[in-house]
DNA sequence: TGCAAATAGGTGTATATACTCCTATTATAA
DNA sequence: TTATAATAGGAGTATATACACCTATTTGCA
């Protein structure tokens, strides 16, 4: 290897400052900053009715789909099986939802409980002021392109 | 309560359709969608270091400081501290960063190790090269107006 | 028809997250 | 100076996350 060529290495893996410092703008980083924030926020407006946001998100989209199956339920949730599987177990414990097999006995149909559907209806005019108020501080344009830009986010993985 | 004011609170409560399928537009699931997906490209990028990017952006926030107490370091990351206690603990156990007791005996101070400071130049240009494709495929205008709304996501739970 | 491939799902393990409650140390004020 | 408040941090507990690897069932084809 010529000397240019080390010189070029030398470079290509020195760390400096600058270059170290780029990396506070990393994407993943700061997408979780954000998530860990406004999931505190979420949490504390459900506190009163024992959700966690993600449980109430989970809940909605099985009340839409009425039943559905873990597979499924992942794909739409973008959330790996195993991840719903774990996250599905709170929600049973607390009677929310029911899993049974389907006819397909490889498959496990998941559907809301009447008590789910109780919590839900408790829990949905507390979502609602935590997205408006959300909405309101970001002011709707804004929301409206994070909205888009984490849709976007999310096709732009997928398709990698 | 007269006929007509039970029925508006009837009317609140009812969970019908359109108003459950509002709640497909949360904010915060949209954000934790997001954040499952990135997170998965990032991890994937920096899996040759055995880094995954949570630790990857807490080693590059202690090279940065250099030297910086448990509490200190948590509030730069928008982390609870006793989350940020419990991410210390792999990079500790890998050897990659140390922790002191301060002057303050109080105080634990966090520093990069040399072995720390290797594996991050390793993973630096992993990193990158992950950072450079998100922001090519989202597009550097809208991946700017993304981190800047993400900021304002942080800022605005912050100030509730 | 019978067997291999595809599909649906779960377990083990490890990290990430944060709330509640606890101890230890330092700062402050009576 | 000493009692108290404030500060720094950790432990217990529970949820959230996903990779690697496993089993059971169904499908499809030779």
């Amino acid at each position: 290897m010529s000397k240019k060529l080390e010189d070029d290495k030398a470079i290509e893996h020195r760390v400096d400052r600058p270059r170290v410092a780029k990396c506070m703008d990393c994407t993943c980083f700061n997408l979780r900053k954000a998530t860990r924030a406004i999931t505190q926020l979420y949490d504390e407006s459900l506190r009163p009715t024992g959700l966690r946001a993600t449980q109430f998100s989970l809940l909605i989209a099985i009340m839409i789909l009425e039943s559905v199956t873990v597979t499924r339920l992942a794909e739409i949730a973008v959330m790996d099986r195993t991840t719903l599987t774990r996250n599905l177990r709170p929600l049973e414990k607390k009677g929310l939802i029911k899993v049974v097999s389907g006819d397909d006995q490889r498959t496990r149909i998941v559907t809301l409980t009447t008590h789910g559907k109780e919590v839900l209806a408790k829990a949905l005019p507390l979502w609602e002021k935590a997205q408006a108020r959300v909405i309101k501080r970001l002011g709707q344009e804004r929301w409206n392109s994070l909205q888009a830009d984490l849709g976007e986010v999310v096709s732009l993985v997928n398709k990698s």
